[in-house]
DNA sequence: CGTAGACTTGACGGCATTCAAATTGCGTGG
DNA sequence: CCACGCAATTTGAATGCCGTCAAGTCTACG
């Protein structure tokens, strides 16, 4: 990695959930120790089953989190952006994969060796607290999307998405960018690029949100959240 | 508490996963620490949203974690039986619990209060690496949850369910017992008790597995690894 | 034996998937 | 600046799994 490179990744892993209020030192040993990659898009970072190297971090593009079934159907359980941590939850020794890595731009990450972590880890108590409040919210992440698979319909899912992206204070004409691809979305969102474009559609319909391409404009965030709740009623 | 439950606690408390190798003083201090409760079957021990008191340990009986949406249907995360611990993923300062807890029949918990155990926790880090395994295992379950309802058809979550139960080395014609009813059951596979009862029926009706009530003979695990795996193909 | 709770079965409808095809968006070469 | 072509997205029509409603059956147990 270039020399301009290393203030770069020093920036990155200072700023990481993870080595948050790390000393400098373990911040410099650290950087040593990563291995920079390089995945175009479309790319695996590592199949789902295969022996944990250690966990990532996102240095320049997306990473999308995927399940696969044999049949071919996708569902996708995250996707990370620069900055984010990934892969935490397999760090024991001998743990396997339990899911795929696939670069969803071209994008370039940084792997943590298993080991050199858990050396680390050793080290600074206070990154295994760190560790602790990043795997509590990775379950409450995927409560939310168990909640969304198993009690919501796609518009729900969806309205629920756009709140999400808006944030809390999310006021009437408020306009979001999509920050995926729609099939990438669709994936997230447990369905089809066709449901969940007859899902915006719908909305749209409904004066609830209006949509120009990636961009989606909340006419009536009250509304949309009725609907995120779960609401049927029907116009 | 009554001084005989005493040794059970300390017992529960050592075969506790999260606690196992700890030193005698300390699972004597958890004993004074912790607080007992009796749920009866039906009753929750705590609700979605409310702030966190801290974690629990089933003593007697079972508790199922679930997710409930405003139309009243009903997603089981979890089912815990005698000493397993719940709800750790909520125990950061102003945490609230992310789903609900309901004593499947009638149950003893005890809690271990949100403070005293981090406290404790600062003190051994032996129970930090501990509480990473478990929150990394909880994970991976909730990522098969996903894959299941993602990925899946209710025959092929039976029969995925179903091996689990048997373990690895499930051999022809080998039985298990399905630990919970079956309203129960079908809640944890993300369906209905019609449905489930009709995916046992088919299997059943293939030979590939026998039903008895409770008891469930496995006449062909490897078909129905096939079934699990996702394979359509019908007779 | 009778009752309550657990479970099963049948009929019907809806949301979402699938397959197929049309349409839009947009980067690139002319 | 515009046309071409690929990729992304939208739309339409048919099918299917599963959920709902409503009876019916089984079973443990008093």
């Amino acid at each position: 990695m270039a020399i301009a490179d290393r203030s770069a990744l020093l920036d990155l892993l200072s700023r990481s959930p993870l080595f948050r209020g790390l000393p400098g030192e373990d911040l410099s040993a650290l950087a040593g120790i990563v291995v920079p990659r390089v995945v175009a898009k479309g790319e695996p970072v590592f199949l789902e089953g295969a022996p944990s190297e250690g966990f990532f971090l996102v240095f320049v593009g997306k990473v999308k989190i995927v399940k696969l079934s044999p049949a071919g159907k996708e569902q996708t359980l995250h996707v990370h952006g620069r900055g984010e941590p990934f892969a935490e939850a397999a760090l024991e020794e001998g743990a396997r994969y339990p899911a795929t890595a696939i670069a969803v731009d071209d994008s370039r990450v940084v792997l943590v060796p298993r080991r050199e972590f858990q050396r680390l880890l050793a080290k600074r108590p206070a990154i295994a607290t760190n560790l602790i409040a990043r795997l509590s919210q990775r379950i409450r992440q995927l409560v939310a999307l168990v909640e969304d698979l198993a009690l919501r319909e796609a518009p729900a899912r969806l309205a629920r998405y756009l709140l999400d992206l808006a944030g809390e204070g999310a006021e009437a004409g408020a306009a979001v960018m999509l920050p995926i691809r729609k099939v990438e979305l669709a994936a997230l969102l447990g369905t089809r690029q066709e449901t969940l474009s007859r899902a915006l559609r719908k909305l749209a319909d409904r004066r609830v949100i209006r949509v120009r391409g990636a961009k989606v404009t909340l006419l009536d965030p009250n509304r949309l959240a009725d609907l995120a709740a779960g609401e049927t009623a029907d116009l």
